[in-house]
This record gives C-alpha cells, structure tokens and sequence, in this order.
DNA sequence: AATGAGAGCAACCGCGCGTAT
DNA sequence: TATACGCGCGGTTGCTCTCAT
C-alpha cells in the first residue's frame, strides 16, 4: 500500500512565495500559534500544502531568525559540530541560535566545502587530504589510544551517544543507527602530512596533560577560518576530548536560554516584514 | 550590450520515525 | 500488532543573480 500524499496537491501553488501568502501565514500563526501543519493552509486561507507552510515558517519567517551570512565563529562551530554529526543538519542547527538546517546545509555545500578542500581538508571526513605529491603511510600507522570520551547531543536522554575508546568508535543505543552514515573520526584517523614538525602525539591517558596545544574555546571561536582551518591540520586537536568544543555549545545554549524560542515582539517582526507590519 | 557559465539559495520531494487508533 | 497519519529531515531541483567572455 502506497503512501499517501501529504495533501491535495490539485490546485496548490508553487513556487517562490508573495508578500501576501506571508502575511497570511504569519497572520494565522500569530494568532493560532504552531499547530497541525496539514490544517494550516485551509485556516490560513492559503493554497498551499502544508508542508510548505512549515518550511516557509521555520525557514524564513520566523521571527527569531538571523538573517545574513555565517559568522567565522558559527562555521568553525558548524565544522565541529558536522565532524560529529555528519549531515545531521536539524542537530546541528539546533546549536546555533537563530539558523536553520536549510541556512546551514546551503552554507555547507556552497561555501564550507569549498573552504575545507581548499585547506586541504576532506570535508566529508574531516580528514587533511592525501596529497599525491606526499607518500603518506597508511592511517593504522598512526594509530594511537586516547582516554574514553562520551559525547552526547542535547537529546542524548533518549538518543544515541558516542563513545570512542582504545581506537573503537561506538554508538551506543542508537536505535539502529548506522555507524556508516557519520563520519565519527577519532585522532588515530587523522593523518598528518610527514611534513607536519609535530609528530602524533601517545594520546591516551596522557592526552589532557601531554601540553597538548590546541586553544580553548574562546580562542577557537575567535579564529579565521584560515587559522581554524591550519588548526585542524597541524594541531592535535583530535587528542584532546572535545571538552572545549562541548563548552562553546554551552555558551551558544546558555545565550538562548536568555530568550524565548519565539520572540514574537514588534521589533523581532519588524526585522522581519518591514513595512508589512501586521 | 548580449549571452553563457557558475554560484547561491529558496523551495520541493520522498522517506523515515513517532504516535494515535 | 498492524495500519494510517502527520511531522521533520536530508537530498535535490530549479530559479535568480553575478561575472566573465
């Protein structure tokens, strides 16, 4: 039995939307709040499906949105977090106030990418590309041990956590997950060009006192994007536990809290629709 | 000035998951 | 337990804009 369509799709418009389908959608929202999307394009007097209602919503007319282009902060942050997750782009935006999976994805494949394999990294693995000019040894050779660390998303209540150890990476009750899907990396993976002075450090048990040079997080997320970049290659970051990493989160997270998910007060909307006050 | 290529981004599509019945 | 339904996610598409020729 086939699934069926989300909605009627005959006589439903596409396409780019108006000013006026805006307004009505923000109308009905303001008023109604967020509910049963199916039902929201009838009540709102919209032809519409109601999916696209949603995307539209979250997207773009939300009023605690940012608008404009990623901050060199917010993509090193996207980086980490991507080095995680993988395309996990709800998760990931879910980090970063005010930005939606739909921003951060288009941000990812038309600039970040870019970005990383111009700095000579993978970005699907976050690891430095093999350069043909450079005879690299394999990346067991450079396996190392590293002290246990959890990792876990901010629904880690009921979902999956990472655990990496003694070079095993697993997940724990991930409900299935498949290991495949995530480019999970552990320090043993990065290969380092032999040209790189620093050779990889023992890790393990030694890894937090072994002077490891990585910067906190305050200074990571100052960094350009170019520096972050020559971090990633030439830093041991990867034996550090993401400790630093996990603390910036919690800064983004604790400037939300500040907040209320919707803020809905005349001047978040009229960033948003101008003119077009309601 | 015309036009073709490439980049950027908003929107759509199909699938998976969770929940209700 | 099986099925139907709604929502959310990630991948893809296609339109618009910019820039080079």
């Amino acid at each position: 039995m086939g699934r069926q369509p989300c909605c009627d799709k005959v006589g439903l418009k596409k396409g780019p939307w108006t000013a006026d389908e805006d307004k009505k959608l923000i109308n009905f929202i303001l008023t109604n709040g967020q509910c049963c999307w199916r039902s929201v394009p009838k009540l709102a007097g919209l032809l519409r499906c109601g999916k696209s209602c949603r995307l539209r919503w979250i997207n773009y007319l939300r009023p605690d949105l940012k608008r404009g282009l990623l901050s060199d902060e917010e993509e090193n942050l996207v980086i980490h977090l991507h080095a995680q997750l993988g395309n996990r782009w709800s998760k990931i935006a879910s980090h970063m106030a005010g930005r939606t999976d739909n921003e951060i994805k288009n941000h990812w494949n038309t600039h970040i990418k870019k970005k990383l394999k111009k700095m000579g990294i993978d970005p699907t693995t976050h690891q430095p590309l093999p350069s043909p000019a450079v005879d690299q040894p394999p990346p067991e050779s450079k396996s190392t041990t590293f002290e246990q660390s959890t990792i876990s998303t901010d629904d880690s209540n009921n979902d999956e956590k990472i655990i990496e150890s003694n070079n095993d990476v697993q997940l724990v009750n991930s409900s299935d997950f498949c290991i495949d899907e995530i480019p999970v990396i552990g320090p043993h993976e990065i290969m380092l060009p032999p040209d790189q002075s620093s050779p990889t450090p023992s890790c393990s048990s030694s890894c937090s006192s072994n002077g490891a040079s990585w910067l906190n997080a305050a200074e990571l997320a100052a960094l350009s994007f170019e520096d972050y970049c020559s971090e990633i290659v030439n830093s041991d970051i990867w034996e550090q536990d993401f400790k630093d990493v996990f603390d910036l989160l919690g800064d983004f997270e604790s400037d939300l809290k500040g907040e209320d998910a919707m803020n809905l007060d005349s001047s978040s909307w009229e960033m948003v629709i101008g003119d077009d006050q309601i």
